[in-house]
DNA sequence: TCTTGACTATATAGTTACTATATACACTAA
DNA sequence: TTAGTGTATATAGTAACTATATAGTCAAGA
């Protein structure tokens, strides 16, 4: 352009640049966060090509989590320090960020990877399958605990798991001792477990033996899982093998994904011997 | 525990273990989006732990941008195919987010290399500086542009840097030629650029000469830019330097930081030749 | 048994950051 | 001069909480 009256942009014109609503930025220019360079006579409003950057600056503080009045706090008080620092804070949260995303892409890798499993199952039947051992996190021990203390732990372990970063996708499971089993105290867990396929060093974990397993999966409410257990120890006794040292227990993702109302599905995995 | 008693947790409970507000779980079972598995005669409620998945996936469902009414939607006409799609989507969702976040680490780490810098610069001084080349991502060809079509090419070109994944967090710039320059048309660009430091495949790319460039910096409006190129005209004289090829004008990163009010800074770089 | 303190509930109002709508005025091109 | 597209203000509505006021519940200690 040949003249050099400066250029500027109408309301919808500056909106389409920054992105947003024409609305969005007469709000900005009413609680005074961000108002046009002027305003000609008849009240249209004017914005400069520079004004982008502040509006660009007032978006990354929001996507920092600041309150627009938190912004209009900054705007008033504004010095390199303050905002150098405030660029440093970005870019830890983004760092945070692309890490939890890494981090949520594992987690779905897994998740879809059960659900594909689980989508060929038939849950009445009754499976022999052979695991190579597996690392998992542990709840501290609960064997006999009391129901107000079963409700802390898992509290705190789901805490945990969240808190070091340990939550792979797996489903949260329990493991039963071999003697609880054979008392019929099915749900006496000693420990509450999430598998780790690829451990994270400074954490402890517990190695799980290799082996047969017998799988079978009950449907309903937990009162009822000695009938299930029962069926799986007929299927053990017939193929002529005895209990092992752990028995294992796992919620399976199920009415969140099906139509029927209140049936959970557990999977119950009994180490066998010959 | 030896009991079979199911064991429940009671509102309070179960939002520290969604890590939500409690008023949120009563908005849901009032919206019945999730509603506790039962409520006692007093109207107390009370969650299994089953219904964590459900919270979770509810949690899941939102961060894919899903209202509280579509993930309702969805609890209603549920399937593994349906659900497992959304998986995938989530999935997409987040591989997205992390690419996102990676160029916005790189994009900030820009940002605050020229934050440093420019906080070392005193605006008075015109100085000498030795440029290698630089490959620059160009608009169309604006030299003789009206004001309206300037607008409509700013716009333009930002959406472009925005689609293309083009915003490497330099500045955008205008480049004059030499003629204009010398005729005293200082603002009438022949392009608009943003510099690439890492040059992406696919794009065509301008590259700068690399040479000796003559810097200065001009504090306030864009019609009495004049005065700023007059004083950088003087000093090449008196260095007995002639004007090369280009001439690049920068918007600096300023009224953003400092608090004196419309000030904008225009960083001119001078192509000069011995 | 009574009281205190920590819980539970409902109902409703308030919040943030928009977003939509209704009405009126302004500019531009045919 | 009139239609069509802009602009403006004022105000109401929205989603998803979040806070507050009021009242009932319950277990432990005096």
């Amino acid at each position: 352009m040949k003249q050099d009256k400066p250029k500027y942009f109408t309301t919808a014109e500056f909106a389409k640049l920054c992105k947003v609503n024409k609305q969005t930025l007469i709000y900005y220019d009413n609680i005074g966060l961000l108002s046009p360079m002027l305003k000609n006579a008849k009240g249209y409003r004017y914005y400069s090509i520079h004004q982008l950057k502040l509006f660009n600056v007032i978006d990354l503080f929001k996507d920092l989590g600041m309150s627009l009045n938190e912004i209009q706090e900054y705007t008033k008080k504004k010095s390199p320090e303050l905002f150098l620092s405030l660029m440093y804070r970005q870019k830890a949260e983004v760092t945070k960020r692309r890490e939890a995303a890494e981090r949520n892409e594992r987690i779905l890798e897994t998740k879809i990877a059960l659900l594909e499993q689980a989508s060929n199952l038939n849950f009445n039947e009754i499976t022999l399958e052979y695991f190579p051992e597996s690392k998992l996190y542990l709840s501290r021990d609960i064997k006999d605990i009391t129901e107000d203390n079963f409700v802390e732990v898992v509290s705190d372990f789901i805490d945990e798991l969240f808190l070091n970063q340990l939550d792979t996708g797996n489903p949260i499971g329990g493991i039963t001792m071999r003697e609880e089993v054979l008392n019929g105290e099915f749900t006496n867990y000693t420990y509450l477990y999430m598998e780790q396929p690829h451990p994270k060093g400074g954490y402890p974990f517990f190695e799980t033996v290799k082996g047969d397993f017998l799988i079978g999966y009950h449907i309903g409410e937990e009162r009822t899982i000695d009938c299930t257990y029962n069926r799986l120890f007929d299927e053990m006794a017939r193929l002529k093998l005895s209990l092992g040292k752990y028995v294992f227990e796992e919620y399976i993702y199920d009415t969140v994904v099906k139509n029927r109302e209140g049936d959970y599905v557990t999977k119950i995995k009994l180490h066998v011997v010959r």
